[in-house]
DNA sequence: AGGCTCATGTAACCGGTTACATGATTAT
DNA sequence: ATAATCATGTAACCGGTTACATGAGCCT
């Protein structure tokens, strides 16, 4: 399971609440990872339960109390084991219902092939323009994070980066190749 | 939901029983979407409480009776529907525990990092070899598609050979990194 | 006045995975 | 003998999504 091993990543990092956890999700790893407050609150609980984090109560005037986790000596040994760890299957878990839409588009009429790649095309463009900000994102983190954590964060952004060039690519050719048959 | 439409899209070539359609899933799909029988069934029973399918028992000596379904008016008119619809979300749905791994391997030594990467380059690898019986395939069973189908179907598969290619690119491009710094 | 932020959670639901169950036939 | 193929399913579980609940404080 991979939420609470990313959620001990975060905790390796600084101490945090469950709500700025939720925040740090959207703001780095949401490309290739999503978490909701309502799946976090009960993971760091679980965590909590077997050992691997802890926490303070913070209380808090005017606003609700918070919990501030940090991550257990055996929590920092899970998080390595996992990383270190077998089981990697990259490209199993690869599943695109855009995908089997274009797969199932045989017979529809060339036009609106056209259509469904040109939405494609456009999300695209727009998660490449949204991506402008993360150089400068990293580059703020780079602080706090220990190790080669900016470097590795990088790798993230760059494969992030590549996969779009290459399904703007892609489609830009889908799209061709419907013209020639209209 | 892609599965109940997959599962359309399938019946909309051909009759098929739900044992034919694990196979088909799994030789034609099962690079960016899975189903396992245990899913079918149930499904292609849901598909026909709807009015999108219905069934005729084969009864057979010798081995279990079979069930072939086939798509309705109905049927076809929902995955039409479906297929022209609006909630595309074409890259939300992307995800990735291997990323989420890259993402934390910060504070691990630049030579576990290069072992990660290498295993995802061999898996990628591997996928390319696997890939090289798709276009006889495609060719194969052109003859019973209607319409554009055969194109779709490839536009699919380039997509997964420019996939695959473009994380070779990356992987040895994060490898050389780590390299130099090591 | 209305909506957003802070902060924690619960409950219902849904989709997918794994394991289990049956039982004859055919291929190695 | 053993395993795979044919053919249908059920049950338990697990992870994730959506909606709901609370309530003070702050911003427009």
């Amino acid at each position: 399971m991979s939420l609470a091993h990313s959620i001990l990543g975060f905790l390796n990092y600084e101490k945090i609440t469950g709500y700025d956890l939720a925040k740090a999700f959207q703001s780095s790893v949401q490309f290739f990872w999503h978490a909701q407050k309502s799946q976090i609150y009960p993971a760091l609980n679980a965590l909590e339960e077997k050992g691997f984090a802890a926490h303070e109560t913070i209380v808090q005037k005017g606003r609700p109390n918070k919990k501030l986790y940090c991550i257990t000596e055996k929590g920092r040994e899970e998080l390595f084991r996992w990383l270190s760890g077998g089981g990697v299957q990259a490209l199993d878990d690869f599943k695109s219902a855009f995908l089997v839409r274009v797969f199932f588009s045989g017979n529809t009429e060339p036009e609106q092939g056209i259509r469904l790649f040109a939405r494609f095309l456009e999300d695209c463009e727009k998660a490449l323009v949204r991506m402008e900000s993360i150089p400068a994102d990293i580059e703020r983190y780079a602080a706090i994070a220990p190790g080669d954590a900016p470097l590795y964060w990088q790798f993230t952004a760059e494969f992030g980066y590549s996969y779009l060039k290459m399904c703007i690519a892609w489609a830009e050719s889908c799209i061709a190749k419907l013209e020639e048959i209209r």
